[in-house]
DNA sequence: CCAAAAGTGTTAGTGATACACCCATGT
DNA sequence: ACATGGGTGTATCACTAACACTTTTGG
């Protein structure tokens, strides 16, 4: 019971980052550039460092990849499986990352592994057991959507209520309602409405939304 | 970027272990008799070995405790805060786990550290984190007996409507509706109505069901 | 015939779903 | 005046919640 005298494991951070870019829910994927899993795409992520939370490297490594501070995040899970890592021993801890894509300029990373956004529908080769991890973290957020305001952290400051509905059925991949979206979100008492509005085109303005602050 | 270059941490699993007796909720805890948290209760769990799966790694040590095996498992998530374990950077992933406490015998762990039942609602002081840990197993819990048939983890083979609906009141904290809740499980089809009776005293005989199997 | 737990239906309310037309604008 | 996306209400259905009496047994 002496944990001295126990094996030691290397400890890391997966990020699941969604964002919805031009109607498509979209995930942050890096391309490795060095063995194992040399070309495979894989979740940003890396090494916990000593002196940090699970949460804190998550954030840190998040980040430098996006140079985006205070970005949401909540745990999916742990995943620790013998053979994951053909390096060692190695659990990860996900996470889940909403972000609102205006805000993210991608960096490379000190590998210089280039992070670009795929669509979800169209994933290539992942690395590890990623795809079981994006698979879960989706889960996850579909479940989080319907029942937390979880959408806010996708969403720009200002949006109209198409806006709003179009992140909707990027996440849960199916059209909704029009009339019945806009009175769930009347009666959840969740936005702000404001009094400008937005033009797009030869159309009727829309009416700009936020979100009340907690 | 080299793993070999990077810190490792010890590894462990933790189990939330809950079971319904005499009609109320209890969780499996161990009086731990060396430092740290010498005196306090803890989960039950261990350090996770070189040639085993988390999930793995929490069976055997159950098994060890309780001697139960292909208990009902299913992760919480991992708790990595720098400063959870004064002896070093521990990195645990808890696991809920249900139990039909007929099944078990409890033993003494190699630490001699002796295991029993604790009514959730009145809980000694703990070690560690775990009172967050166990705060976050029952809201699984709640959850998943809410929405999955995990009922049946915690019941015997054989049991009366009576029996399930004091396992479901048990863990949910609150009475239900006797009417409401045999409709409802009439309705989920997950109940086997056996031809067998059981009378404990002069009263009507009870019908008994089992689960069918998936 | 009494005590005690088993068993059984109906009603009202609430939330979800389906659905079609008018509005405001620029060109 | 037309094309385009913005915006609105009602009716039905399904699910949830509230509620009280009869049945079967042993003593």
């Amino acid at each position: 019971m002496d944990p001295l005298k126990r094996e030691k494991y290397f400890a890391t951070t997966d990020a699941v980052v969604f964002t919805v870019l031009s109607g498509e829910l979209k995930i942050l994927l890096i391309k490795r550039k060095y063995p194992p899993f040399q070309g495979k795409f894989a979740l940003p992520g890396g090494f916990v460092l000593p002196n940090e939370n699970l949460e804190e490297g998550v954030a840190r490594e998040l980040e430098e990849e996006t140079s985006v501070k205070n970005i949401f995040l909540e745990q999916i899970g742990a995943y620790g499986d013998v053979k994951r890592d053909p390096r060692g021993r190695v659990i990860t801890t996900a996470f889940l990352a909403l972000i609102n894509s205006d805000k993210v300029k991608l960096h490379a990373s000190t590998d210089a592994e280039l992070a670009k956004w795929h669509d979800i529908n169209d994933l290539p080769e992942l690395a590890f057991d990623h795809d079981k991890i994006i698979a879960d973290g989706l889960k996850k957020l579909r479940h989080d959507i319907e029942n937390t305001a979880v959408a806010f952290q996708i969403m720009p400051e200002k949006f109209t209520l198409t806006d709003l509905q179009t992140t909707y059925e990027a996440i849960l991949g199916e059209k909704l309602d029009k009339r019945n979206f806009r009175k769930k979100m009347r009666e959840d008492k969740v936005l702000k409405e404001l009094s400008e509005t937005r033009m797009l085109g030869a159309h009727r303005p829309a009416r700009l939304f936020s979100f009340k602050k907690k």
